[in-house]
DNA sequence: GTGTTTGCAAATGTTTTGCAGTGTC
DNA sequence: GACACTGCAAAACATTTGCAAACAC
C-alpha cells in the first residue's frame, strides 16, 4: 500500500519535522485514490468508519497544505476542494461547472500571459490555482 | 436621490414585474453609492437602522440578480459579494487580493483569449466575472 | 518524556427555509 | 384583492477553536 505519490509526501513531512500519523496517511491515500478534488465532506465518507474526526480532517488538510503536499482550491458553490502536489510540477488550474459541478483541470500555464499583462499594468501577481474558474462543461451548455 | 443607475434598475425590475420595495430600493441606493462590491453584511451595515432583516437582504439581492441588475462574485475567504450592473456593458473581472483583501476590477475582456482556447480544446464555456482571480496586490507582495 | 496531534464539544460565520403577516400592483 | 415580498425563528452548511487525552518521535 501507499502510492508513488503518497509515500514521497510522506517523506517531506518527514523531513519537516512533521508527524506521521493514520489521520494524515489515511487522508493522503484517500487523495491519491480518488485521483482528483474531494472535499473535507468527501474525504470523510470515503474513509467512512476509519475517519478521523471532522474538525482533524481539517487540521490535518491544513498541515498538508503547510507542507507543501496538497493544495486548496476554492469552488464559488460549495466547500473548498484538496489535491495532491505533484513535486517539481507547477499546479494544474481549475474549471469549475456551475451545472453540474464538476472540476476539469486545465493546463498550468493557461494564465500566464495573463499573469504578466497583470503584473505590468496594476502590479497585481496572479495566484491562478487558488480559485476554480467557473463556467459551463460541453454537456452542461 | 435615486441616480440614473438606480432608476435603471427599478425601470428594469418593473418591465419584469417584480415589485419595487422599500427593501430593495435601499439595497440598491447602496450598491450604488458604495460604488464598489458589498457583501450582504456591508450592506446590512451601511444601511444601518434601515436595513431589512437579514434574510431579506439575501432574497433581495437573489431578485436583483435574477432581473440581471445585480451581479455576484465569489471570494475565496468571507462573504459573496454584490455589485450594480452597467446595462449593455459587459461585466468587469475581478481580482481579490489574499493579503488585504481588497478587490480590484478588471478589464472585461482580460480573459478574452483564454476563453477562446478554453472553448476550443475543451468545450469550456468560461464565464470569467462569476469568481475572482486571487493573488497579491501591489502593496501585499 | 516531550511536544505534536487528536477527539470532543461548542462556537462561528454565511446563507437558506418555512410560515404567517404585510404591502405592491 | 392577489400574490409577491418581508420579518422572524430556526435550521443548514462549512469551518474553527479551546481543552484535555493520546500518540509519534
Amino acid at each position: 500500500m501507499g502510492s508513488a505519490r503518497v509515500e514521497a509526501a510522506v517523506a517531506m513531512l518527514r523531513r519537516r519535522g512533521a508527524r506521521v500519523t493514520e489521520a494524515r496517511r489515511g487522508v493522503l491515500d484517500a487523495l491519491d485514490e480518488a485521483g482528483g478534488h474531494l472535499s473535507a465532506d468527501d474525504l470523510a465518507a470515503l474513509l467512512g468508519r476509519s475517519a478521523p474526526h471532522r474538525a482533524t480532517v481539517y487540521r490535518t488538510l491544513e498541515s498538508l497544505v503547510q507542507a507543501g503536499v496538497v493544495a486548496h482550491v476554492h469552488l464559488p458553490h460549495g466547500a473548498t476542494t484538496y489535491h495532491l502536489v505533484d513535486a517539481g510540477d507547477r499546479t494544474h488550474l481549475h474549471l469549475a461547472c456551475r451545472g453540474c459541478g464538476t472540476v476539469l483541470d486545465a493546463r498550468p500555464d493557461l494564465l500566464d500571459p495573463v499573469a504578466a499583462e497583470l503584473r505590468g499594468t496594476v502590479g497585481f501577481e496572479l495566484d491562478p490555482a487558488h480559485v476554480a474558474l467557473t463556467g459551463w462543461c460541453e454537456s452542461c451548455r
